[in-house]
RNA sequence: GACCCCUUCGUCUAUCGGUUAGGACACCAGGUUUUCAUCCUGGAAAGACGGGUUCGAUUCCCGUAGGGGUCGCCA
C-alpha cells in the first residue's frame, strides 16, 4: 500500500442525488482511512463541465453544498475540467504523433447508417470506422477530421476491479472512440483520462455505469504509456421498487433530504451501511466508518434505497440533538414562527416530539399542528359522548390545585375508574384538544407542560 | 440484439462445502405505559429455476429465467 489519491467527478448537469453522493463518500472514506498511514493521500473534487450546454451553475452549487452538508471535505481547490481543455487537445495531438490515434472523416450520418445495417445483420455495433486508419490520404489531412483511438483488434482487455473483480472482454467489443471532435474539442473519454493522470489519481472509484468505459480508458493509458490506475466500480443505487432512482421515488436529491430534516450524520451513517457489510453495528460514528472501510465489504449487486431504515437511523440521531438547536433549526429552515412568550412551551414540545418524529419536517408538522389546532373546528365533528366525557372531566379537574405529574396521573386514572370508561375514551379526545392529534405524547406530560391554566382553558374552549 | 455484471426473509445483509441459514429495518403478537411512542419479550418471513461436481451444496461449475449496466463527435 501507498498513498491513495481519488476524485469525485460529477458533471454539473443535474442536482446531485443520493446515489452520486454515496460515490463521493466512498472516495472520501478510503482516502481518510489511508491518511492515517499516508498523510499525503488526497481526495479531489473535479467538476466535469465540458458540456457547456447542459452545465448550469445551480447544479454546481448543489454539488458543493451537498458535499459540504455531509462534511465530505475535498482537498485543495475545486478542479474544473473545462479549464484544462488545451492540455487535452495537446495530448490528443501527441497521441496522433506517436500513432496511438488516427484521423477519421466518417460522418455522423454514415456511422448511423452502418450502425443500423449492422444491427439488422446482428453484427457488432463497434468499430464502425474501418477504413480511415489505413488511408494515407486521410491521415495527411490538415483539417475536417476527428481523432479516434487505435485499439489493437484481436486481443483481450482485462481489468482487476477492486469491487467487481477480474473482468475480461474481447477487444472486438471496444470501439475506436473519439478523442477529439471535428470541431477540435476533446471528448469526455479523453478529458477524464488526461485529468486523472495529471491529478495523479491512483484509484478511480465511480458508479457501475462507467464499467464499460474502464476498458476503453485502459487503452488510452496504454497508448500514452501511462500507468493504469486502480478501478473500483460501485453498483448503482435503486429506488425502493428496484427501478433506477428517479424523481418518482420522492426525494432523491441530496439537498431534499436536508430540507426534509434528515441529519447529515444520519445520512452518512445510512450511506456507509448501504450495500455493504462493513459493520455489524447499525449506528456508527464517522471514525468507525472510516476505520472499518473496506472495498471487500461493498456488495456487488445493486441495492435498494430504504426509507424505513433511513428513518430509523435518523430518529436515533434526531433524539440526540438538544432542544435549543432544534428550535433554531425549525425557525431558520422550517418556517416555524412563534411568539416570544411561547418559546419555553415550544422547547418543551420539541423535547416531547423529537422522540416520535423521524425527521425535522415531521417534528415541525407535529409542533405546528399543536400550535395551530382549532378547538372550535374539532368541536363540530366530535361526538356527543366525547363532549359528555370532557365535560365531566372538566368538572372533575377544575378544582385540582396539585398539578404534579403524580397527581395528574392519579386523577386521570381515578376519573376513568369512577366513570367506568376505558382510558382511551378519555385519552383520545382529551389529547386531541390539547395537542391537535389523537396520537402523541402522554397526557400527563402534556398537561404539565401546558400547566393547569392552559389545560383548563383548552378544555373550556371546547365545551363552550 | 451484442457484451459485461448481479440474484439469500418485504428491504439491507451474514455465511468464505457440513449452521435449527444469523442480524438489522419494516411487519405482527404479548408485556410495560390504564393512553400514542419508546422500551422489553416473542413471532412470521429467504437460498430464482434446472442440471452437474461432492459423502454432503446457499456456498464450486454449466445452463435457463429474471433484473441491471453499456453500446453517441453526452458526460
Amino acid at each position: 500500500m501507498s498513498k491513495i489519491i481519488t476524485r469525485f467527478a460529477p458533471s454539473p448537469t443535474g442536482y446531485l442525488h443520493i446515489g452520486g453522493i454515496r460515490t463521493a463518500l466512498i472516495n472520501h472514506l478510503i482516502v481518510e482511512k489511508n491518511k492515517t498511514e499516508f498523510p499525503d493521500s488526497k481526495f479531489f473534487l473535479r467538476i466535469e463541465d465540458t458540456d457547456k450546454k447542459r452545465s448550469k451553475d445551480e447544479y454546481f452549487q448543489s454539488i458543493v453544498k451537498s458535499l459540504k452538508w455531509l462534511n465530505i471535505q475535498w482537498d485543495g481547490n475545486i478542479y474544473k475540467q473545462s479549464e484544462n481543455i488545451n492540455k487535452h487537445i495537446e495530448i490528443a495531438n501527441e497521441l496522433l504523433r506517436i500513432k496511438g490515434a488516427y484521423k477519421c472523416i466518417c460522418t455522423t450520418e454514415e456511422l448511423e447508417e452502418r450502425r443500423k445495417k449492422n444491427l439488422l445483420k446482428g453484427l457488432s455495433l463497434k468499430k464502425l470506422c474501418n477504413n480511415c486508419e489505413g488511408d494515407p490520404n486521410i491521415q495527411k489531412l490538415e483539417k475536417d477530421f476527428c481523432i479516434r483511438i487505435k485499439i489493437e483488434k484481436s486481443n483481450f482487455t482485462e481489468i482487476d476491479d477492486k469491487i467487481q473483480g477480474k473482468i475480461k472482454i474481447s477487444n472486438d467489443e471496444l470501439d475506436n472512440f473519439i478523442l477529439l471532435r471535428k470541431d477540435g474539442t476533446p471528448t469526455y473519454m479523453l478529458s477524464v483520462v488526461v485529468d486523472d493522470y495529471l491529478m495523479g489519481i491512483t484509484h478511480i472509484i465511480r458508479g457501475d455505469d462507467h464499467l464499460n468505459n474502464a476498458f476503453r480508458q485502459f487503452h488510452l493509458y496504454k497508448n500514452l504509456g501511462w500507468i493504469v490506475p486502480k478501478f473500483a466500480h460501485i453498483p448503482l443505487m435503486f429506488g425502493d421498487d428496484g427501478k433506477k432512482l428517479s424523481k418518482r421515488h420522492g426525494s432523491i436529491e441530496v439537498l431534499d433530504f436536508k430540507n426534509k430534516g434528515y441529519l447529515s450524520e444520519a445520512i452518512v451513517n445510512y450511506l456507509a451501511k448501504f450495500g455493504s457489510s462493513n459493520d455489524k453495528d447499525e449506528v456508527l460514528q464517522k471514525k468507525q466508518i472510516i476505520y472499518n472501510f473496506n472495498f471487500n465489504s461493498i456488495v456487488k449487486s445493486p441495492s435498494r434505497f430504504d426509507y424505513n431504515k433511513l428513518n430509523f437511523i435518523n430518529s436515533l440521531y434526531l433524539n440526540e440533538i438538544n432542544d435549543e438547536d432544534l428550535l433554531r433549526e425549525l425557525k431558520e429552515n422550517f418556517n416555524l414562527k412563534i411568539k416570544n412568550n411561547l418559546v419555553d412551551l415550544i422547547l418543551k414540545l420539541i423535547n416531547l416530539y423529537k422522540k416520535r418524529s423521524h425527521n425535522i419536517e415531521e417534528l415541525n408538522k407535529n409542533i405546528k399542528s399543536f400550535i395551530n389546532f382549532e378547538i372550535a373546528e374539532y368541536k363540530k365533528v366530535s361526538s356527543e359522548n366525547e363532549k359528555k366525557i370532557l365535560n365531566q372531566f372538566f368538572i372533575y379537574i377544575n378544582n385540582e390545585n396539585d398539578w404534579s405529574k403524580d397527581k395528574i396521573e392519579k386523577n386521570l386514572k381515578e376519573f376513568v375508574n369512577q366513570n367506568n370508561i376505558k382510558f382511551s375514551h378519555l385519552a383520545e379526545p382529551l389529547r386531541m384538544i390539547l395537542t391537535g392529534s389523537k396520537k402523541g405524547p402522554s397526557l400527563s406530560e402534556i398537561m404539565i407542560i401546558l400547566e393547569k391554566k392552559e389545560t383548563i382553558s383548552k378544555i373550556n374552549k371546547f365545551l363552550i
